[in-house]
DNA sequence: TTATTTTACCTAACAGTGTTAGCAAAGGTA
DNA sequence: TACCTTTGCTAACACTGTTAGGTAAAATAA
């Protein structure tokens, strides 16, 4: 039965461009202006062709983030292994979410940027991310090496990820000025003050 | 010419029936849902009309923003007069701002949410905020009175709004389940370390 | 008071959007 | 060859923001 199986990939294939149209457009000129009529015309397929694939344009757009957190996570994961000490670790994986960031606004922006009406699915995926498996362990060991071991480390890690979001979120807003001077020092001082704030 | 004043008033009746029934629309099915035609409905007149008063969907969304950063500034004032000593204060406001996100959840992020595609302008307006001078203050008494008295106050008072911002932020998306007790301790963990970082 | 101009307002349209019902043609199966 | 399933399309529905053009009322001028 081979013929079945080249219709499958042949599926796959329509599916993956629906995602790269999807994503070259949302690069191009944000998520907001992502339609489906110009994926169709991107893929040279007709409309209906993409809710063959897709339920509706949410669902693009929630495989567009999943792809984004799991490329975020690479990046972490290869900045973890560059550095050695737990400080350095954090300090590493901070730098790289900050860079992914800035490097992919719009990913970013579409990742957090609430383009989608139920945020309940996005928010599990950021859950689902291993995000926090990364920054747990690092954090655990700085918390046992300092003065305070009954900290609770998801609270650490939580507010790290908040603290940083919202860095990287007021911080893209103001992109008009060129003030990016000021972001890596603010960067540096939230790195800082999250480290020693936990040793001591 | 007091009918020329007359019909001055009615306008400006008119304009704020819309920002009303904008803002009724938006607290009601969140800024996703705003469209003109509702608004025209509510007020009960022609969709035009409308456009008598406002060049854009966009700019009803913007003096939504002001009026909510106008308010968020108010009782962020009520907030740091209810206290004394800048450590206080500073804790003050920013349980008030964390208040005043939870309270108005649709305010929020129609200010923050990127429910407006060119941001420049939300930039501006939250730049303009007062929300600058108000910590700017307390941040300096406290620089001055720790033992780096050369930490650049701007910066603190960036890394304190941009953390703060990502903490309601982040809580905010996860709302599905019901965690405001890791909420209540993760922004009690964010201030102490904020305040006891820049004393040390 | 009548004529004229201005203002206020509405209907209807244009160009988009997400989504879906229904149909035609091609492909595979018996 | 006859049948059935899959594939893909056209066309429509119900929305969206925005605007052009016309009408009736109100204010002004004669």
């Amino acid at each position: 039965m081979g013929i079945a199986e080249r219709k499958k990939r042949h599926k796959e294939e329509v599916r993956a461009s629906i995602l790269e149209a999807a994503w070259q457009l949302v690069v191009q000129d944000g998520w907001q202006a992502l339609s489906i009529r110009k994926i169709a015309e991107a893929i040279e397929y007709s409309v209906p062709v993409i809710y063959d694939h897709f339920a509706n344009k949410e669902a693009i757009l929630l495989e567009l983030i999943k792809q984004g957190f799991q490329q975020l996570n690479q990046e972490l994961i290869k900045a973890k292994h560059r550095a050695t000490t737990p400080e350095e670790q954090i300090e590493a994986m901070a730098y790289a979410y900050w860079k992914f960031a800035f490097d992919n606004v719009a990913y970013y922006q579409v990742m957090y940027g609430l383009g989608i009406p139920s945020c309940e699915t996005v928010n599990q995926i950021s859950e689902l991310s291993t995000f926090s498996d990364l920054i747990l362990q690092p954090v655990k060991e700085l918390i046992a090496a300092g003065k305070q071991p009954d900290t609770d480390p998801f609270l650490k890690l939580h507010t790290f990820w908040s603290m940083l979001h919202g860095l990287v979120s007021i911080n893209m807003m103001g992109s008009g000025e060129n003030k990016s001077d000021l972001n890596q020092l603010v960067l540096q001082d939230f790195i800082r003050g999250f480290v020693t704030g936990m040793k001591s």
